[in-house]
DNA sequence: CATTGTTGGGTAGTGGCACTATCTATGTTA
DNA sequence: TAACATAGATAGTGCCACTACCCAACAATG
């Protein structure tokens, strides 16, 4: 198909497609000359996947772009895929800080307790690490003991994704399909634990 | 205080202590006359706070403001305050849709089959339903009996977090530790879904 | 083969957001 | 009295995610 039926059949404008090409976000289509080119149900699909990730679940392009890429080069590695986008938020920090990392010790013990084999670099140690720190300078404190039915309740929720994962063949595909269940489901799961709060709070206070 | 204290201390810049006021995202100090106001522990209290929610959660100003917002009038409903930030993100969509809302009856029969008691209007409800919808559109469709054990464990979560509250006594301080058990342990928990994520990969594929 | 329309590729513009800088009249402090 | 700080207002900045426009190829149609 041409990029007027790519851009009809998403729903995503022209320009906005071209943008995204430009970006990278988007492979390129097969050039059939010089003012056109040729594109199919996989640049359809990877379309749709940028969109959802943009739009539902917040990335930005640039994180995206990165989350898109590693899935490109690690292909079959699951899980060193998936930490990409946990740590990507909209408003990202400055990069390259190999500072100490506050509260990362807390994070190491909390890990070791558990008995978790994680690589050290996961960026969802720092988002951890921070957000343990952020609580305490605001003086509430979590600590570990507090936070390690936490740990637990995420462990049998990574039982539950990795179990979905069961099911595909394609090493494309199965990295596509890990992406949407690791990050596109994090607004739902927030969403479930918000409404579990307000039933909760109901059944507490009637 | 005056506002340079307040902004070493909080380091955060003057500017932005202005522009934050103009947002009404902090309240107005104690005017002592023309050029001069007094600020006091609350305002810089505050702050941090509004800090924790842009910098760490990543919501906009205007979510924060929101969010803020609904502290100060309904004090102390929790589960009402609590719900207004998960449906923010960053990347906001047009206000005022009273369309059908996609997915909304997968959700409501979730929500039944739960047995839980939410708002018909709580925010979490179209969040949830236009995940659903998206990834069903991606042909990745999660069904409810996929969701379900998701829930219950977002449940176990919920009780976790209403036990946190059990301590305080002033009810905007207790409003005040809701927001952040609420929404600033979300990237925590994230965070720890995916550590559980990678921990659980490495222990099934060696 | 001429006309009409589309495309790739490039460049420039737009609107929103979160600040940031500057100015002025008025204060306070040393 | 001189040096400095402040509230309040306005304007400017840098970034981001598009969006609009232009042009020289082409393709499709009659």
């Amino acid at each position: 198909m041409r990029i007027s039926e790519l851009s009809r059949r998403s729903e995503v404008p022209i320009a906005t497609i071209k943008y995204y090409l430009r970006e990278g976000l988007l492979p390129p289509g097969r050039s059939t000359s010089a003012t056109q080119a040729e594109y199919d149900e996989t640049h359809l699909r990877r379309l749709r996947l940028v969109r959802a990730l943009i739009g539902v679940r917040g990335l930005s392009v640039s994180a995206t772009k990165e989350v898109l890429g590693a899935i490109g080069t690690h292909g079959g590695e699951q899980h060193q895929v998936l930490g990409l986008a946990v740590g990507a938020r909209p408003t990202d920090d400055d990069a390259a800080e190999p500072a100490p990392a506050p509260g990362a010790a807390e994070v190491d013990a909390l890990i070791r307790e558990l008995g978790w084999e994680v690589s050290p670099h996961a960026p969802a140690r720092a988002v951890l690490g921070e957000t343990l720190e952020t609580l305490r300078s605001l003086g509430e404190p979590i600590d570990r003991s507090t936070l390690l039915p936490y740990a637990e309740l995420a462990e049998r929720t990574a039982v539950l994704d990795l179990d979905q994962l069961r099911t595909s063949e394609d090493a494309l595909e199965q990295a596509e399909r890990a992406l949407l269940l690791t990050v596109l489901l994090e607004p739902a799961l927030l969403a479930l634990r918000r409404l579990a709060q307000e039933n909760e709070s109901a059944r507490r206070n009637g």
